[in-house]
DNA sequence: TTGAAAGCGCTAACAG
DNA sequence: CTGTTAGCGCTTTCAA
């Protein structure tokens, strides 16, 4: 802690009085039992006088590998995806990793710009959650370069993933409404470029079918509070009759409840209601919604350990896509 | 987009005929007026056919700037931090930088030991949000190394920051409910070690004074909505006469909204309500709750342009402590 | 058990 | 107008 400027290998080599190559050997733990413990000795207490850190980016360019994952995501301020990263990172921290968080705010352009950019970066991985249908141009190039790729919560053709099963949710969670004797039901889905939109979809429609019973209607929206409420409103003007609207995901679930308490319906009274995700802030929300849990954060885990796995395998371990279970949470909406 | 392996600086010269100083002056667009019209689309047509990209890692070690900053954070799921991250990724971003976002997870430990990361990261800059009063000297020692450090949400000793102008904002919050004909008022108080929940309390304190009226109670919770429920709960219940609870975050808010409903208690009818930073699930909450808009994204942004400013104008402008106004939102709960 | 030296990919004097 | 060259700070053969 005694000079001003950068502190380098170098002068702790000197300090030490060794080569800069010995110095290297403790940081890196090598060689060190062939290593007289005096010497080792030596450059720890140079180290710490000097208070030394070893330049990161100097490693980096020289071992050619930069030990950085990137999280490229739509919205970081979205508390499902902000959980997931914090799944990522949560690993990715352990293993060594640095995590880079990209934010594409709903943009397929800016996330194509941040495809570009990681490339520059040479991070040796990302954990995806494209928009929608991800430009496979991009990806390809930085597949070619031997970054990998990890899909996450969503499924891209050729690409590994880890996602949970939605399929079975949404089915289980339909079958459950079904019991509880709504039937005459109608479906706000998410958009259909999104895997996890489409497959949650199929899941209603095949506990539906199983039932010999028909949805009332499906309509299509956009994962947003808003779209939650104007189609609930109009189904609920539209479709007289309807016993119960099950939304793709929790935030057009409580757009749904507002619109139907804006028309003077009780939930679950006139209109049961459910959602889908399980996000935190449902704690807050009246009435407590039915919804399924998606473990956002066991899912940032997983897609990074598959990453690690990759990593070691050597890179062509077969394409991967891993289902994570869900969780029906009963709530009083339906 | 020929070559298989790495395509360096190196092949793109020897594609174009050029010497690799051609290269780099063309990419970083230097004596590119002096230069042939012919040798730059020469140069031009051969990193497009190569599909070459700089390596970045390569360049921060040799311009001795890495052009990455971070942001060292409580807890990312958080939407108020989030928000935040977000409007410094946005300066960022347009400035060129890369950002790395730090989780602490609340923990003093794990954000003492990104410190150091950060350190050895060369990141050139830190937007800081501690988790209490952070360790002196782990920052003193990026501080040597020439990272500067802004604080944001906060106020630190000798750092410089951006905050919201918490105490005016609390100030006229507290005067809006007295006009509103509350008196007998209770305070839920954030922990006093953080400079923003101190100075709420120094808000509200003073408008009180202002009107010759003493607080019913002055209770400290630690700004997460169980320690709302708790506190509201003990103070309806030992405190006859409490016609309003101010909550010095919304998250403690929503506790005391529910706690009071648990109680039986009608908000505002029986007892009004005050929160403080207006984050976005309120719009979700019943009944809609006054409080104090709390520029996240923009402090974020700030913080970000600070930075910029103090890296252009040479370390040491005076420091600057940026205060961002607040906005007095009307609710329903009081 | 330790050191000398080459070089990761790039930029920036300094020369022509 | 363009090229030669010397590193940035570190790791890693290869030799001793």
């Amino acid at each position: 802690m005694e000079e001003k400027g950068k502190v380098t290998i170098r002068e702790v080599a000197k300090r030490a009085g060794v080569s800069i190559t010995t110095v290297s050997r403790v940081l890196n733990g090598h060689d060190i039992e062939h290593m007289r413990p005096e010497t080792k000795a030596r450059v720890l207490a140079a180290i710490a006088e000097l208070d030394y850190v070893p330049v990161r980016v100097a490693q980096r360019l020289r071992r050619q590998k930069t030990q950085v994952i990137a999280v490229l995501l739509p919205d970081i301020s979205n508390p499902f995806f902000s959980l997931l990263a914090r799944g990522v990172g949560s690993v990715a921290f352990e293993a060594g990793y640095s995590t880079l968080i990209c934010d594409s705010n709903h943009s397929v352009e800016k996330e194509s710009r941040y495809l570009d950019i990681l490339l520059a970066e040479q991070v040796e991985g990302v954990v995806f959650i494209p928009v929608g249908q991800p430009m496979m141009d991009k990806v390809d190039r930085l597949l070619r370069r031997g970054i990998s790729i990890v899909v996450a919560d969503r499924r891209v053709n050729g690409l590994p993933s880890v996602e949970a099963d939605n399929k079975a949710g949404s089915y289980q969670l339909t079958e459950y409404l079904l019991h509880r004797g709504y039937g005459r039901i109608a479906y706000i889905a998410g958009p259909r470029e999104v895997s996890t939109a489409r497959d949650r979809l199929v899941g209603f429609r095949a506990a539906m079918a199983d039932a010999n019973l028909e949805p009332m209607a499906v309509l299509y929206g956009n994962f947003t509070y808003e779209s939650g409420y104007e189609n609930a409103r109009t189904i609920l003007q539209k479709h007289v009759g309807v016993d119960a609207i099950m939304a793709a995901n929790d935030l057009m679930a409580i757009g749904a409840i507002r619109a139907g308490e804006d028309l003077g319906l009780s939930v679950p009274m006139d209109v049961g209601m459910t959602g889908f995700d399980h996000i935190s802030l449902l704690e807050f929300v009246e009435p407590q919604l039915t919804t399924v849990h998606i473990p956002a954060y066991q899912m940032g885990q997983e897609a990074m350990k598959l990453f690690l796995k990759r990593a070691e395998k050597g890179a062509s371990v077969e394409q991967e896509n891993q289902v994570l279970e869900t969780k029906l949470i009963y709530g009083k909406s339906c």
